[in-house]
RNA sequence: GGGGGCGUAGUUCAGUUCGGUUAGAACGCCGGCCUGUCACGCCGGAGGUCGCGAGUUCAAGUCUCGUCGCUCCCGCCA
């Protein structure tokens, strides 16, 4: 092997053209492959910037063409050379160097590699979890590259976008207190206040408030988060969101800023230019339409609700569900009607999932219609389904009926499931979203309580706040989601600026005074010294990343992500530490 | 906490139904030959705790039970 010494590049592998044929060049980089003809010798020489071939000639440089033999994978090298056309004939359309290549006169071995577990190349597919192991090797592959490069640019986008907005970036801090509500804390001992414990931001929401409330007017951060809770395609424990917050604004001013820097985001990162303004939908009219809070409005196949002409049926699934104060919804599938019995029984598994207990069908037919259940209808209730929904010969009627959380979700996920199936959904294109006036509060039978649906600083609608007493389900919250392809990218508020506002909310969850004063006490001193009407949102940065490289994972985008039983296969975090470290935490271990 | 999928050579997989000879292939790796390749080619070779542990059996990669890991989903994630 050989030192580096006074070496330097003068360029790097992915830049070198026709025109600088004849300059003496000094490159560096991995050996992507070898291809030794014994006389010969060619290496692709890799880095973060692009491939250029070299090329080994005994006749050019016999020391050089020598130690090239003994080039590997992954070996990291310098040379020496002089850019050179390639033969013709000899070009490499595929490559952005393939024009030329590099002679070369010297060569050094700067470090020498194993065998690697697998291949540095996209193509190769690779098990997660060896990918996990050897994360510095698979993150040297080009289209995790790429999709840090990516992360890259999107942050400086939002950065540039939101400070020449008059944003100021401000950090919060990672040791907090622990905040009831919410998802589960990552604790962190103190040493210096023995049984103390600092718990890790799930959001810096209540920093970004007490900003505000100290004037910074308009403040962003692109933060790291973290959550305790169970890990998904589009959950880690820690993830990064874009977190806003802005005074002496409403709802729409909120919207328009987000609408504005993803309009940058999209512009400058995929060329692509947005729609504006994005369209906005009520959380009501979302559930009733797509059966979720976050519709993918691609592609049509709503939900019906027939709830109605049901009840006047004798199908027993039906009537029961109805008594039970229950619905019954579907949706058509067009063109479905030549499905087997046997495939749309197997759509009942994806139903099931949600908790539905089947799915009904009936196919429209020139004649009228084909199914197990329509011996439980009269003709022009059928009629009635039927026209409500679009029926047209050669579709097909898929309902469920249950309680109406379960008839949406299943339904809503069925819609999708089946827009996949069919290729309804096209591809490559961006379809934004707000989804507006979520309800404030839900109840939560395990607690037997009310809980935040957003979260407990969510301000109520002015119009609503008086039914707070008497129908606190009935009041919708100054609470907003952006949906992006039927993702939730993120989600914002506005927040209660006034204390006796946030009081009354926080009694109405059953935080009493004394708890409200003891847990958020800084809060509600805060908001009594001149809190600004104000408010923001958070986008899940990881998510928007993934949606902008078409990842299905934002592990991704992510360049050294947890398993998910939030494991690092790297470094093998979480680990057992030393009893000396428990012993200065006054931490004593009991599993 | 629950349901599904996967786990065999360095890697990706076949073999597992219905137990039966020495567990195969491709790529990669090692050695040799090769002066225009770029998925170089040709010849030869090495490489396996079939995730792990029990059990059934004359015999287990294959069947049973348990367990571990990765993954997708439900619950959970204000």
């Amino acid at each position: 092997m050989d030192l580096l010494q006074q070496w330097r590049r003068t360029h790097n592998c992915g830049e070198l053209r026709r025109k600088d044929a004849g300059a003496q060049v000094l490159l560096m980089g991995w050996v992507q492959r070898r291809r030794d003809h014994g006389g010969l010798i060619f290496v692709d020489l890799r880095d973060r910037y692009g491939i250029v071939q070299v090329v080994f000639n005994p006749a050019t440089s016999p020391q050089a063409h020598a130690k090239a033999h003994s080039l590997r994978s992954e070996y990291v090298i310098a040379i020496k050379g002089e850019v050179a056309l390639r033969p013709p004939g000899t070009e490499n359309p595929r490559l952005a160097t393939g024009e030329i290549e590099i002679i070369v006169h010297e060569l050094k071995i700067l470090n020498e590699s194993r065998t690697p577990p697998f291949p540095i190349e996209d193509e190769a597919e690779v098990a997660e979890n060896v990918r996990l192991r050897y994360r510095y090797l698979d993150l040297r592959r080009q289209r995790l590259q790429e999709n840090l490069i990516l992360r890259h640019r999107a942050a400086k986008v939002v950065r540039d976008y939101l400070s020449s907005q008059g944003f100021l970036e401000i950090e919060t801090p990672f040791l907090t207190r622990s905040t009831p509500e919410g998802a589960r804390d990552y604790l962190v001992p103190s040493r210096l206040n023995p049984g103390n414990f600092y718990a890790l931001p799930q959001s810096p929401q209540l920093f970004k408030q007490l900003l505000m409330i100290s004037g910074f007017d308009r403040y962003f951060q692109i933060v790291k988060c973290f959550r305790d809770e169970d890990l998904r395609a589009d959950r880690q424990p820690e993830f990064t969101q874009i977190d806003v917050e802005m005074s002496f604004v409403d709802a729409d001013d909120v919207q328009n800023c987000i609408e504005g820097m993803l309009e940058a985001v999209f512009r400058e990162i995929l060329g692509v230019e947005l729609k504006r303004p994005f369209p906005k939908m009520t959380y009501q009219e979302a559930i009733a339409k797509y059966g979720l809070d976050r519709p993918d409005i691609r592609f049509g196949m709503e939900l019906v609700e027939v709830t109605d002409v049901a009840s006047r049926s004798s199908f027993q699934v039906f009537t029961r569900a109805v008594e039970g104060r229950g619905v019954v919804k579907g949706i058509n599938l067009k063109g479905g009607g030549d499905r087997s019995r046997k495939e749309i029984e197997e759509l009942i598994e994806v139903v099931k999932v949600y908790g539905a207990g089947g799915l009904a069908w009936i196919k429209v037919d020139t004649g009228g219609w084909a199914s197990p259940i329509v011996k439980f209808f009269r003709p022009e209730d059928l009629r009635e389904i039927s026209d409500r929904m679009g029926g047209e010969p050669g579709d097909l009627l898929l309902f469920v009926a249950d309680r109406a959380k379960v008839v949406n979700e299943a339904l809503g996920h069925l819609r999708l499931h089946l827009a996949k199936e069919k290729g309804l959904i096209k591809e490559g294109t961006y379809q934004f979203l707000w989804v507006v006036d979520f309800p404030l509060l839900e109840y939560d039978e395990q607690q037997r309580r009310f809980v935040a649906v957003h979260h407990p600083f969510t301000a109520p609608k002015d119009e609503d706040l008086a039914l707070i007493k008497d129908a606190p389900l009935k009041v919708r919250a100054k609470a907003y989601d952006i949906v992006l392809n039927g993702e939730e990218i993120g989600g914002g508020s506005i927040r209660n600026h006034r204390v006796d506002i946030q009081r009354l909310i926080f009694e109405t969850l059953g935080i009493g005074a004394e708890e409200a004063e003891a847990k958020f006490g800084f809060l509600l001193d805060a908001l009594d010294y001149g809190a600004p009407p104000h408010g923001g949102i958070a986008l899940g940065f990881d998510r928007l990343l993934a949606l902008l490289c078409g990842a299905t994972s934002i592990r991704e985008v992510i360049p050294f992500p947890k398993t998910q039983k939030a494991t690092c296969l790297l470094t093998g975090a979480p680990a057992n530490v030393d009893p000396q470290q428990l012993k200065e935490l006054h931490l004593k271990i009991d599993i």
